[in-house]
Formats: structure tokens, C-alpha cells, sequence
DNA sequence: CTGGTAGTTCGGTCA
DNA sequence: GAACTACCAG
């Protein structure tokens, strides 16, 4: 005892009984039971009814190791958390001696939610519920000083990461070009999702980076150090150096939780893996740990995450309990048909087989398209249809592969007027003014935040161009000072230019006038003075361009959201590890996401987009890790299917505009996969006349191209080889060399795409008429690509294709 | 130092 | 197509 300073409130002691949240007597100690509790604990208890069997052995075996294999719609998130009700409940022990950890923050809120509502409102105190990163911040608050930081360190996010790499690039006088930041960073995260510290790296894990990767690691490290502040992956990776470091304080921890649950265990990344199992280590005998997850589900790979830690449970923890939920009650009989079809081409996996009382349903449709356009029509009259039969938009949704496919979605809803919601797309906090407003208000909260400091002295243009923002960060560097400081000194000393000396003594003065009001005005008030005063909101006012009235919006919704918090500090904690933002609860809409972020998640009706090989799989998962990559892959397409509960459709398109251009493509191999048996082939009703098999001859996909054979019937493409044989890495090494050169012109319905050299069948004051936007004149051509000034006073440059003679 | 244009490169998932 | 960079004229 006696490690944990007792700073917060909500975090009593252990030996001491624990103030009640609510209307329960929980005087008792947990370890003497009242006679009144006894009783109470005899009687069935209402939140365990309605449990299958399965369910109910998971929930009531609250000691020893337990790992819970649960599949998709099988009840987990109701396991887990009545699990947790089941614990308080029976007073084995206190909210703040749980530990409960998920992955994303909507896991967690929900989870609470749900407790809440299962035992009657008294959970306040679940201290430790929360992302991993969010554990970790609040476990490293507290020691902060014993792992070479300062009580008040920062988070930064990726933008701040990003700029201080290419500080620490050029600082050893690299260039540039030749060293990329962002692969730098990302080999960095690997390194920490790995538990890998600067002195553990070994050189020849880099490529790029051979032989320096480890140098410039150690150095970043060090520039966070003094910067006082850490990266995403330092929450987990420096907590793990803290209990290593320093036993008392883990063991401190350890006699804490007296129980811990981990939700999506088959996501755990090493870092995390080695954190729970130090965490984990009860004094004398087996912990009681209750892991729970699906390894048909993992999706999270790229992160780090290691399927192993799932598959080696039991030998981890000798004795575990292994729990099956094998019960789906989501999905109808041929939606998960066609998922365990699917996902038993997967090899390695620990074997589940789902089963579902409900009626087979509707067949899973497959339907394939002309083009990303004619996808999105596509679904959208579909949904409309759905609609009008009284279908809830909130129960549908389009899952997407990668983000830019929701772009076309979006402009087809726009069109249509079909509300629609996104759902961790370019997320809130990662716009650009949400970003300055921030950097804004964590300056005037915590002046010694470089990063955020560099980010904003410019911004909007006050004269503070490279050169004098050079001269600040060379005396900061030199005096040992944060920048803010040097700034302060410099503005008073006769070094700079007049005018850069007036414009960064006015932003000094304004800074610490703000931090002088910040005790007696509110923090929201405060906000809008600090955006007011700088010019920043003015700046978007007289911004002209189209976003900047939706900046100012969002700044103003910046400032409703702060509302929620007490204080600024809070508020800035709060959005330095919550990256997303609780939005868009409004309103019957169709849901618009990723299928990462589908995860969890379900709907009455699912599309499923862009099954095309190269997108889904996606190529750089198979270039990166090969088999490894596509079973990922195949998981995704799984956790996609088992969204639906009772209707699912899948379509692909020939053709998909990507960086402009049209790109022949072909249907993905997840598409074959699915068993014939619980499909229904739709057929295009597009005015091109619907689906045609370019590539093989499958009738499934339709009657012959009527435009005839297309030259690339034949070409030998590199994405329908096995991957799994060397021919299939040559084949791929050389597609890859041959990329930079100059790909052949491709056709399209015979038309010549996007060529420079192409001789346009217009001339300068042609008159045309664009597909989209009408009437014009030609005034400019270059290539295939004309300026046209349209009727309606616009100026456009547009591609030839999409014009017609007037 | 700013603001414009021209040229280049890039597009995958998360906390 | 967008977003970033490089370069140049004011």
C-alpha cells in the first residue's frame, strides 16, 4: 500500500469500505458478507434471466482464468457486462477493483451504459472501464515522474507525431525526400505495438531505415522526453516500462484488480498482452480473467494485434475455463451460411460453428455493376424502395472497405435527400480547425506545448514565417526552454525585424492575457474569446473558399461540445485520447462506415460495396503479409456478413474511378467463396445493359460484355494468380517494377482515359454539353482535359469523355 | 514573407 | 481528385 497516491476521489482505498453510489448497502466489506446480502445473493437474481446456459456459465464463473469464444451476434457485450453486474452485485468486490478493458471508446461507453442500467444506476464508480490507452493515461498520470516525465505531460496526436519526425529527421541531418516521415512513424508504432523500446530494436528490422531506424527511434524518444510528452503507443509502452521498472507499483496494482475483463481479446496487440499478464499476476494462485473474443474477428493485424494471444489462452493460463457461445441470435440461417462459408477457407482458426434457431430468411444477394456510380444509384434506389415499405433508416447501413468509398455514397444521398450519418469517417477532431482551435486553447492552458505552439503562431498569417519560427526553435533548444518562452524572450530583445517583433510580442501578450482570464471566465467563454481575438475565426470569415462556412461551423460546434466538461483542462484530456465524437443520434438515417468500424455493430440491413479484388481484398494486405494479409481480409468480409440480421447485399463493380481515373476491375474472390447455396444473383438493371463476365465465363455474373471482348479478358493480371506460389511474388515483383513506368492508355468503350498525348476531337469555342453540368463553351484544351466556361458563369476543367457535342 | 501557379505524389483499416 | 511541395514574382 501507500504507492498509489490517494488523489482521487473516486478511487478509495482498498481496505476501507467504499461510500455507496447509490441506494444499495454497500457498508459491508467484501470479503464479510451481511447476513441481508446473503439473502439477498440467494435469490435469482432478474439480470441473470434470459441467459442461455452458455451464457449463464460465462456470467457465474467469475473465478480463474475463463475465455470466452464468442461469435458473432451471440450475446457478448451482454455476457461481458452482466458478467460485471454479476461481480458488484454479489459484492466480490468494488467497482474501482474491476478492471475492464475494450478497444474502442464506444465499447466502453456503451458497457457502462448497460451496467448501469442492469443494477440500477450505481456505477459511477467504474474507475477502471475504459480503453487500453485510456488505463494507460490514467496509470501513468500518477507516477508520471517515475518514468522520466512530468506530471503534466501532453498526447500527441498524429499530426503533432508526424511534424516532430520530421524534426527529428532533419536534426540529424537527413534528407527528407530520401527518409519519409510517415515511414518513420509508422515503423515506430510497429516497434511499440511490439513492446520494443529504442535499446530492443534491432537494426535489421528496418529496411528504409537500415541500420538507422533504432538511431532515429532512440532520438524521438528523446525529443518527447524534453518536450514532456508522449505518443499513442508510449500510453501502453511506458506503463509496461513502469511496472517493470518499478514492482511495488505493479504489485500495488495487482492487489487492486481483483478482477479484470477483456473485451475483443483476439485484438491484443504484444504491448498490451504483456501488460495484462503483469496486471494479471494475482499474488499466490491464478488470476481472475476473463478474456473474451472471436478470432474470426480480428481485424486489427496492421495494428499489431496477434491472433496467437487468443489461440494460446490455455497455455497461457493452465486450468482456464473455455466458454463457447456458439447461440446466434442476429442473423437469419442464410446470412450465416454464407459467413461460415466464407470464413472456412481460413485456415488455423479455433473452430466455432454458429447456429440459429430463426428462420432462413432472405438470401444474401450478390450483385454486380458498371461502375462506382452506378453502385451507388444502385443502393440508393434500393434503399429508397425500403423506405417506402416502411424499412427504419437507422436499420440499414453500407459498410465500406476503405474510406473513399463513402464519397460517392455520400453525393448520391446528397441528390437524393436521403439522410444518412457517417460514421468515423475524416473524424471531428482530425479537421483542420478543430485542430488550431485546440492547438489554441492548449497553449493558453499549457504554454509549454511546442508542437501546438508551432502549429498555430502562423496561423492565422501574422508575418511568422519559417525563418523567424527557426530563430525561436534554435534559442528554445539552446536555453532548454519551451517555445513559447524563447518566443517571449525573443519578442523583447532586438533580434528580429520590427514587424515579426510586434506580430509575435502581440500573440505573447494575447496568450498570457487569455491564461489571466481563464480563472475568472468560463471555459466555454473563453474558448470563443481566444478564436475571436486571434483573428482565427475572422480568417475563416473571410475565407471565400466553400468549406470555410462549414469551418465555422464546426467551430461552433466545437464549443457546444465543450459544454460537457468542467473545466478547459478536462475538455483537452478528453479530446486527446477520444478521437471520435458522439454525433448524428438524430433522426432516422442510414449509416454510412468502414468495416473496422462496423465491428460490434448491427443492422436489419447491410450493403456491402466494392467486393473487387485490389479493394477488397485490399492490395496492400497482400503485398505486406500475403496469406496472412488475405485471411485478414476474409475476416473483414466475415464481420461485414454477420452484421446483417436480415438482409445482406454484396455488389461489385467492373470499373471504379480512383485518383481520377477509370480502373478496370475484377470481381473479388470473396464473391466465389460465398456458397452458391444461400445466394440470389441479382442482375444490374442499368442503362448498360447490366453485368458482363469480363473476366471468366461464370454465368452467375451475367450475360456476355455486349460491347464485345475487352482486351484485358487476356491480360494476364496479377491479382488472379495464386498468391501463394513463388511465380505468384515474381509476377508481383515485376508488376510492381513495371509500375513507374507509364501504363498502357486503357480502354474503356473504346475511349482513350486520361492520356496526355491525346489529340482532342475538340477545339477552343466548341460549343458542348457536359453530362453533369450542361450547356458550355470550350476554352481551353490540354490532352484529354478542357477548360469550359459553362453557361451558368462557371469555370470548369473536365475530362473529354464526359462531353458531348451541342 | 506572402500568395499564386505548377508539378508531384498519394490514396487501408484504429486509439 | 486532393493535398502537398517547390518555385517565383511581388
Amino acid at each position: 500500500m501507500g504507492q498509489l497516491p490517494a488523489d482521487e476521489d473516486d478511487d478509495p482505498p482498498f481496505d476501507l469500505p467504499e461510500a455507496p453510489g447509490g441506494a444499495s448497502a454497500m457498508g459491508q466489506s467484501a470479503s464479510r458478507p451481511s447476513i441481508s446480502e446473503r439473502a439477498i445473493a440467494q435469490a435469482p437474481a432478474p439480470y441473470l434471466q434470459g441467459l442461455n446456459p452458455e451464457q449463464r456459465r460465462a456470467v457465474e464463473t467469475t473465478d480463474g482464468p475463463v475465455l470466452v469464444l464468442a461469435g458473432a451476434g451471440v450475446g457478448k457485450t451482454r455476457v461481458l457486462t452482466t458478467r460485471i453486474a454479476h461481480i458488484l452485485a454479489s459484492r466480490k468486490a468494488f467497482p474501482s477493483q474491476v478492471l475492464a478493458v475494450t478497444f474502442t471508446n464506444k465499447a466502453a461507453r456503451e458497457m457502462k451504459e448497460r451496467i448501469g442500467a442492469l443494477i440500477g444506476g450505481a456505477v459511477e464508480g467504474m474507475p477502471w472501464l475504459g480503453t487500453f490507452h485510456a488505463i494507460g493515461v490514467k496509470i501513468l498520470r500518477r507516477h508520471a515522474e517515475l518514468v522520466d516525465l512530468k506530471n503534466g505531460f501532453t498526447i500527441l496526436d498524429v499530426d503533432d507525431q508526424l511534424r516532430l519526425i520530421k524534426q527529428v529527421i532533419e536534426a540529424e541531418g537527413l534528407d527528407k525526400d530520401r527518409w519519409p516521415a510517415r515511414q518513420l512513424a509508422a515503423m515506430i508504432d510497429n516497434w511499440k505495438n511490439k513492446g520494443l523500446t529504442p535499446d530492443k530494436v534491432s537494426t535489421g528490422d528496418s529496411q528504409v531505415f537500415a541500420g538507422i531506424g533504432a538511431r532515429l527511434y532512440a532520438a524521438y524518444q528523446q525529443r518527447l522526453k524534453e518536450l514532456n510528452a508522449v505518443d499513442f503507443g508510449d500510453l501502453l509502452l511506458e506503463t509496461l516500462r513502469l511496472f517493470r521498472e518499478h514492482t511495488d507499483v505493479l504489485a500495488d496494482y495487482q492487489r487492486r484488480f481483483r478482477y479484470i475483463l477483456v473485451d475483443e481479446y483476439q485484438d491484443t496487440n504484444v504491448v498490451q498482452y504483456q501488460w495484462l499478464r503483469l496486471i494479471a499476476q494475482a499474488p499466490g494462485g491464478q488470476p481472475n480473467l476473463c478474456c473474451v473474443g472471436d478470432d474470426d474477428q480480428s481485424i486489427y493485424g496492421w495494428r499489431g494485434a496477434e491472433v496467437d494471444n487468443i489461440l494460446r489462452f490455455e497455455k497461457d493460463f493452465p486450468g482456464a475455463i473455455v466458454i463457447r457461445l456458439e447461440r446466434n441470435y442476429r442473423s437469419t440461417g442464410h446470412i450465416l451460411g454464407a459467413a461460415a462459408g466464407l470464413i472456412a477457407n481460413n485456415t488455423g482458426r479455433l473452430g466455432k460453428t454458429l447456429f440459429t434457431d430463426d428462420e432462413l430468411g432472405k438470401k444474401v444477394s450478390v450483385l454486380g455493376v458498371w461502375d462506382d456510380e452506378e453502385e451507388a444509384r444502385a443502393i440508393g434506389e434500393e434503399i429508397e424502395r425500403l423506405a417506402k415499405n416502411g424499412h427504419r433508416l437507422n436499420e440499414i447501413a453500407i459498410l465500406v472497405r476503405a474510406s473513399f468509398q463513402m464519397r460517392v455514397f455520400e453525393d448520391r444521398f446528397i441528390t437524393l435527400g436521403l439522410p444518412y450519418r457517417v460514421i468515423g469517417g475524416p473524424r471531428f477532431y482530425e479537421r483542420q480547425e478543430i485542430k488550431d482551435a485546440i492547438a489554441y486553447l492548449e497553449i493558453t492552458h499549457n504554454p509549454s506545448n511546442d508542437l501546438k505552439f508551432e502549429r498555430i503562431v502562423n496561423v492565422p498569417k501574422r508575418g511568422l514565417g519559417d525563418a523567424t519560427i527557426k530563430q525561436i526553435h534554435d534559442l528554445a533548444r539552446a536555453g532548454g526552454i519551451p517555445m513559447f518562452e524563447a518566443a517571449r524572450q525573443l519578442a523583447e530583445s532586438d533580434e528580429l525585424k520590427p514587424k515579426a517583433r510586434r506580430a509575435l510580442g502581440d500573440l505573447i501578450a494575447a496568450f498570457l492575457r487569455w491564461r489571466g482570464q481563464a480563472e475568472g471566465v468560463k471555459h466555454t467563454e473563453l474558448a470563443e474569446l481566444i478564436l475571436d481575438e486571434s483573428g482565427y475565426t475572422a480568417m475563416w470569415q473571410a475565407d471565400k473558399s466553400p468549406q470555410a462556412q462549414s469551418r465555422l461551423e464546426n467551430l461552433k460546434e466545437l464549443i457546444r461540445f465543450m459544454h460537457q466538461f468542467e473545466t478547459l483542462g478536462g475538455f483537452l484530456e478528453h479530446v486527446a485520447l477520444v478521437m471520435d465524437v458522439e454525433q448524428g443520434n438524430d433522426g432516422d438515417r442510414v449509416s454510412l462506415m468502414t468495416l473496422h468500424a462496423a465491428k460490434g455493430l448491427e443492422f436489419e440491413t447491410v450493403f456491402l460495396p466494392g467486393w473487387e479484388e485490389g479493394l477488397f481484398p485490399h492490395q496492400r494486405s497482400l503485398d505486406e503479409s500475403g496469406l496472412a494479409g488475405l485471411e485478414e481480409e476474409r475476416r473483414l468480409a466475415y464481420v461485414g456478413l454477420t452484421r446483417g440480421k436480415r438482409r445482406v447485399q454484396v455488389s461489385f463493380a467492373q470499373n471504379r474511378r480512383t485518383r481520377g481515373l477509370y480502373q478496370s476491375a475484377s470481381p473479388s474472390r470473396f464473391v466465389d467463396e460465398l456458397p452458391e447455396a444461400h445466394l440470389d444473383v441479382l442482375e444490374s438493371r442499368s442503362p448498360f445493359g447490366g453485368v458482363y463476365a469480363t473476366m471468366g465465363s461464370d454465368p452467375r455474373y451475367g450475360r456476355a460484355n455486349p460491347y464485345g471482348k475487352s482486351r484485358f479478358d487476356d491480360a494476364p493480371s496479377p491479382f488472379t494468380t495464386s498468391y501463394t506460389t513463388p511465380g505468384w511474388q515474381r509476377a508481383q515483383e515485376q508488376w510492381k517494377a513495371a509500375r513507374p513506368a507509364r501504363p498502357p492508355p486503357q480502354t474503356i468503350e473504346g475511349t482513350l482515359v486520361a492520356s496526355s498525348d491525346h489529340v482532342s476531337e475538340f477545339v477552343e469555342g466548341d460549343r458542348v454539353r457536359h453530362q453533369k453540368f450542361g450547356l458550355g463553351t470550350v476554352s481551353m484544351v490540354d490532352g484529354n482535359k478542357l477548360t469550359i466556361d459553362f453557361d451558368n458563369g462557371d469555370r470548369k476543367r473536365v475530362i473529354e469523355s464526359f462531353l458531348a457535342r451541342a
